[in-house]
DNA sequence: CAGTGGTCTAGACCACGGA
DNA sequence: CCGTGGTCTAGACCACTGA
C-alpha cells in the first residue's frame, strides 16, 4: 500500500489545522460527517483522530465533538512524543545546522556501556562522536553506537549529513520506536571546551536506545545539549 | 462501562511484563491467539497492544509477532509520555514526598503569564507555589495556576497531598491530555534558597498545560526541578 | 431527544516473515 | 507455504452532551 487511508486524513487535517483553518478550540466535523467526506469507515477516521490526538493536535470530547487543541509554537522546539533526527528537527525549525565528526571508530561494548545501554556487552559496535552547530553556535555533543550487524561502515560524508537519511533510505532500516532519558549534568572538561555553555556548568542530556522495523535494538545515542539551544516540547495523554 | 475490556487486556499484560513473565525480546501470543483466550475480537486485543506499544512495553514486528521491549528501568523516573501526579510518581518509584505549600492567592492571568501558557489575559486564576521533597531533599518548586472557575478554592491540606486526586476525586474533573516543555534555566536566587542544587547553577523547568474532558485549558504549570532529582523518561514513536 | 464520541464485533483482504 | 501483523468495512449498542 503507497500510503495507508488514515495517514492521508491525517495529513489533510494537520494541514488544515496548521494553516489555521481550524483555530485553537474549534471542533472538527463529526466522525460520521469526516467518513462520508473521506469515503471511509468511521474506524478508519476514528484512527486518524487518535494519531491527531496523540500529537497534540485534537481532543475528542464525547458528546460534542473533537476539539482542536494546537497551538503554534513561538520558538525552534525538539520533538519528545515523536522520533525526529536532527536534521529533520533543523528544517522544521528553519534553522541551519552544521555538524563536524570528531571521531568515528569500531569498537565494542563495554560493561559500564552495556548497563547503561542495554546492548549486550561485547557486541561489535561503530561509535561517531559529533559536534553539532545551529546557527553557528556549537550547541550539542553526541555520541552514537551502532550496531556493526547493522550499519557496516560510515563515511565522514554520511556522519556529517545524516546518519538516520543514510539508514532509512540507502540501508533500508525503518526506525519505528525510542526509549529516551532526560536528565541534568554537570558539563565535563569537553563539555565546556566544546560546547557554548554560556557559563553555566551544566547541560542537559538526552540519552536514547533506538528500535527498528524488526524489534532490533540497532543503536544507543547519548546527546549533550548546551541549555541555551535546549527546548523539548511534547504532548502527553492521560492513559489508563 | 467499569472498565473497558481493552483496559482489562493491558492491566494482564502489562503486570505479566513487569513481573517478567516475558523477558526483553520475547514475543507475546500472536493477536487471534489472545482475542481467543480474553474471548474478544482481535480489533480489541489490538487497541490493548496499541496502547501497551506506545508506552514502550512491545512493538508490533510484522509477519512475526509482538515483541516485548520492555526494560526495568533501574532508578527513579518521572514520566515523559504519559501524564502522572508527583504523588503517583513518588509512589510508583517508591519514594517519599513531602510538600510545603508557600503561598496560595487567588490572581489573574497578567500579560506575560497570558504569552507563555496560553490562559487569557485577565481570567481569574489560584496561584499555588509549593516545594516538593523527596526522601526529605527539597528538589522541586513548583507554580501553578488554576482556572477559579474549575478549581474555586483549595485548601492547605489539599495543596499539601494532591491537587491531581482532589480534583479527579472530588471535584469531578477528568485530565485528558497535556502539552509540555523541558528547557534548562540559569537558578534564581529562590532556587539557590530553597532547593537542593549542589553547586549547580541551573535547573530543569518542566512547563505543562493541562486540559480536561471538555477540551478546557484549566491548568498551566512550571515546575523547577534540581538536577539531582530530574529523570525523565518515556518512549516514542516514528509517526507516519 | 437527537447527535456525538467510546466500545466492540465478525468478518475481509493485504504485506510480510520465516520455515 | 502458512501464520503473522496492518488495514478496512459495516454494522451494533452504550454514555454523554446540549438544545
Amino acid at each position: 500500500m503507497a500510503q495507508a487511508k488514515y495517514d492521508q486524513i491525517v495529513q489533510v487535517l494537520r494541514s488544515q489545522i496548521e494553516e489555521g483553518r481550524y483555530a485553537f478550540r474549534d471542533r472538527l466535523p463529526s466522525e460520521h460527517t469526516l467518513a462520508a467526506e473521506f469515503g471511509c469507515s468511521r474506524n478508519t477516521v476514528r484512527k486518524a483522530l487518535a494519531l491527531l490526538a496523540s500529537r497534540g493536535y485534537v481532543q475528542a470530547v464525547q458528546g460534542s465533538g473533537s476539539q482542536v487543541i494546537y497551538q503554534r509554537r513561538p520558538t525552534s522546539t525538539f520533538l519528545l512524543g515523536g522520533i525526529e533526527s536532527l536534521p529533520e528537527a533543523a528544517a522544521r525549525n528553519e534553522v541551519d545546522l552544521r555538524t563536524v565528526m570528531l571521531s568515528l571508530e569500531p569498537t565494542t561494548v563495554d560493561q559500564p556501556l552495556s548497563e547503561r545501554s542495554g546492548l549486550k556487552a561485547g557486541t561489535p559496535v561503530l561509535r561517531v562522536h559529533r559536534l553539532r552547530l545551529l546557527d553557528g553556535r556549537p550547541l550539542i555533543l553526541d555520541t552514537s553506537w551502532l550496531l556493526t550487524s547493522v550499519v557496516p561502515v560510515l563515511t565522514r560524508e554520511v556522519v556529517e549529513t545524516s546518519i538516520y537519511s543514510y539508514l532509512e533510505d540507502v540501508l533500508g532500516v525503518r526506525v519505528v520506536s525510542a526509549s529516551r532519558t532526560v536528565t541534568v549534568e554537570r558539563a565535563t572538561q569537553e563539555d565546556r571546551a566544546r560546547l557554548d555553555l554560556e557559563d553555566m556548568g551544566c547541560v542537559a542530556v538526552v540519552s536514547s536506545a533506538t528500535f527498528d522495523s524488526s524489534g532490533l535494538m540497532f543503536e544507543y545515542s547519548c546527546s549533550r545539549h548546551a541549555p541555551a539551544g535546549f527546548e523539548f516540547h511534547g504532548s502527553a495523554l492521560r492513559l489508563p
